[in-house]
DNA sequence: ATAGGGTTAG
């Protein structure tokens, strides 16, 4: 089933010019053979009467200086030199040339072809200049669906969303009806908005014309369709467009899995991506398809399957794409299998601050601090300037370590040595690495004199260092600006009430149980995953559905009564009910992960490492029974949770309790 | 003449 493509049939893209440009050389090719000898030298312009033609040759050979200079004397400019002219501006990238053209083309009366229109306000969209769009787009009268659809274009890629759908409104209003690309265009605008109103109604009213005006089979609007849902998180919404599009084609697949992927649904991922290849000859996965599939794997520690998808990628060539190596990189890291992805890193014959991120993140979450640093030294010593998160995954694989000190020095180097400034999310891992080294006042510090407005994201980060060291005053604190900022958020109050019960204060536990009751909340469920023989199993926090579950957890109880013997004390301090300390053991026994652990015991080889993924942060005490089985079942076993990896063996475990 | 999906993070 699969087709061998050598590397050297796979497509680049063209060195010389913007992905964005319309390098067309139809024309071009049309020209007369006495033109393309000339020399573009003004001396010999003089003597040729026809200067349209002239202007245009300069254009095309990319002299628009020459070109400019001979534009004030052509009594006549056709439509042509000035689109030629105006493609040679957006070539040039230079936006004061554009503005000459501009006034040129005014002059000769040429403002009101609408064709023009397009391509000026496309050409200051390129440029960057949306307020010289704008003003093109109302001075224009005859507007076609060609400005339209330009307009609203350039607005979206601007973030000007709101505008957008103004402009359409009136467009609506004007009985002029939309065609497929103005769907695609005004659906971008639901995501690309600068303000922070939910569009996501919009969308569903798009949705709706779509489907009124008889485009439900434009795979272009629908496959913008099941993206603009994605990025709204609206996963049913999304597949429900997918499942209901009567032709499909790999980037419509893609979308749709990338949807998964990025929505905490790895398992629908790659259950979809598995389908697209047995179901589709003509619309194979690509490199874009095999980047979302390497992430789902990555989520589900599924490394069978991620090393299957490495065979894919070799056998189509897309090895030398840097964005699919740095996933497959990522993806071996996430499956605990750092080696290998240090070998991926090390085969890369061209790395991108990308490359070296994934490389520094996957120290990181392994818990090499130190490691890290040093590749974010070899970065930059490489000539290669770290970006913003360079910074977010340093910083983060310093807080894994407990390197305070290294930590601090990196957030000030950001500033002295880099000019960034940092993000609400740089001082998040601040706030991150301070609170998790029980240095929690000085992490309020940092709250208090930042220079930006803390978001949740800071006040999240003091509030998880509150959790692992029991500070009721300072979780309360941070829980005040949190239901502030985000009411709706169930796992801050999850995390308060945990603090309650870890300090006995059983009133105030249930007080906050009530508030999540009340706000009708629910918190997010345990789940586990574990991939045996290439499939993937999940394990749900009392899980009913599951026939495999029952087995496991007859061995749960069997193990925890054996490891009680040699000392194992269930830790049930951390449930949030007030029960019976043997009710608690009970609770704690139903853990996604040991379920997870159990089922991996009973269907592996005694020689296999036992590879799980868990949604949430791991439990202390899942830990703890982990270690111990490790130790009494001789068994490896690599847990990854949602922060980091913990690879237990003989008893311990490689985090060293601090995590 | 204009269009759709992707990489690194806590």
């Amino acid at each position: 089933m699969w087709v061998f493509f050598p590397a050297s049939q796979t497509l680049q893209p063209p060195s010389s010019f913007p992905a964005h440009f319309n390098y067309s050389t139809r024309n071009y090719q049309k020209l007369p053979i006495r033109f393309l000898a000339l020399k573009p030298s003004v001396s010999t312009t003089k003597g040729i009467g026809d200067k349209n033609k002239l202007i245009q040759y300069l254009c095309k050979q990319g002299n628009l200086k020459e070109a400019l200079k001979l534009l004030p004397h052509e009594p006549n400019p056709t439509q042509l030199t000035y689109e030629l002219l105006i493609l040679s501006c957006i070539r040039h990238d230079s936006l004061s040339d554009g503005l000459v053209v501009n006034r040129h083309l005014v002059d000769d009366g040429l403002d009101q072809d609408p064709f023009l229109a397009t391509k000026l306000i496309s050409m200051y969209s390129e440029l960057d200049s949306i307020d010289d769009a704008r003003k093109v787009f109302d001075k224009t009268t005859k507007r076609t669906i060609y400005v339209w659809n330009a307009i609203f274009r350039a607005l979206t890629l601007a973030g000007h969303g709101i505008e957008v759908f103004d402009l359409y409104r009136q467009m609506n209003r004007f009985g002029i009806p939309s065609d497929r690309f103005t769907y695609t265009f005004v659906l971008k605008a639901c995501v690309a908005s600068e303000c922070s109103v939910s569009l996501l109604q919009k969308g569903k009213e798009i949705h709706a014309h779509i489907l009124r005006h008889g485009f439900e089979a434009c795979v272009h609007a629908m496959t913008t369709l099941v993206d603009v849902y994605a990025r709204f998180g609206c996963v049913s919404y999304a597949s429900s467009v997918f499942g209901e599009m009567p032709t499909r084609n790999v980037v419509s697949w893609s979308a749709m899995i990338a949807c998964f992927a990025k929505n905490e649904r790895p398992f629908e991922a790659l259950e979809l991506f598995r389908e697209m290849i047995a179901e589709t000859d003509d619309s194979f996965p690509n490199s874009v398809t095999m980047i979302s599939a390497l992430q789902a794997c990555g989520a589900l520690v599924a490394l069978e399957q991620g090393k299957l998808i490495h065979g894919f990628i070799l056998r189509r060539g897309l090895d030398s794409i840097l964005p699919v190596m740095s996933a497959l990189l990522t993806m071996y890291a996430r499956c605990g299998k750092l080696k290998l992805g240090q070998r991926v890193f090390h085969q890369m014959d061209k790395r991108d601050v990308v490359s070296w991120n994934s490389l520094i993140s996957s120290y990181g979450i392994h818990g090499y601090g130190k490691k890290a640093i040093q590749v974010f030294k070899d970065m930059i010593s490489h000539g290669v300037s770290p970006n913003h998160i360079s910074f977010i995954s340093v910083l983060g694989a310093c807080s894994h370590a407990g390197l305070v000190l290294e930590g601090k020095m990196l957030f000030d180097s950001m500033v002295s040595e880099h000019r960034m400034y940092p993000s609400m999310e740089h001082y998040a891992c601040l706030v991150d690495l301070l609170g998790r080294a029980n240095q929690l006042d000085e992490a309020a510090k940092v709250i208090e004199d930042m220079r930006i407005e803390p978001g949740p994201k800071v006040w999240g980060a003091l509030l998880g260092s509150c959790r692992i060291h029991c500070n009721v005053e300072l979780a309360e604190r941070a829980c005040k600006r949190l239901f502030e900022l985000e009411p709706r958020n169930a796992g801050n109050y999850v995390l308060l009430a945990d603090i309650y019960a870890e300090a006995e204060m059983w009133d105030e536990v249930k007080r906050v149980k009530q508030l999540l009751e009340a706000r009708k909340l629910q918190k997010v469920p345990g789940c586990s995953w574990i991939e045996v023989r290439k499939k993937v199993y999940s394990f749900m926090c009392v899980d009913e559905f599951n026939p495999q579950s029952e087995q496991a957890h007859a061995l749960l109880v069997k193990l925890s009564t054996e490891m009680k013997d040699k000392g194992y004390v269930p830790q049930t301090h951390i449930v949030l009910y007030d029960l019976e300390e043997e009710e608690k053991e009970r609770v704690l026994l139903g853990h996604s992960e040991k379920l997870a652990v159990a089922f991996g015991l009973i269907n592996t080889k005694h020689s296999d490492t036992i590879r799980i993924s868990k949604n949430l942060r791991l439990c202390e005490d899942c830990h703890s029974v982990t270690k111990f089985i490790s130790k009494f079942a001789n068994r490896e076993i690599v847990v990854r949770d949602v922060n980091r990896f913990h690879h237990f063996q003989d008893g311990v475990c490689s985090c060293g309790d601090y995590w």
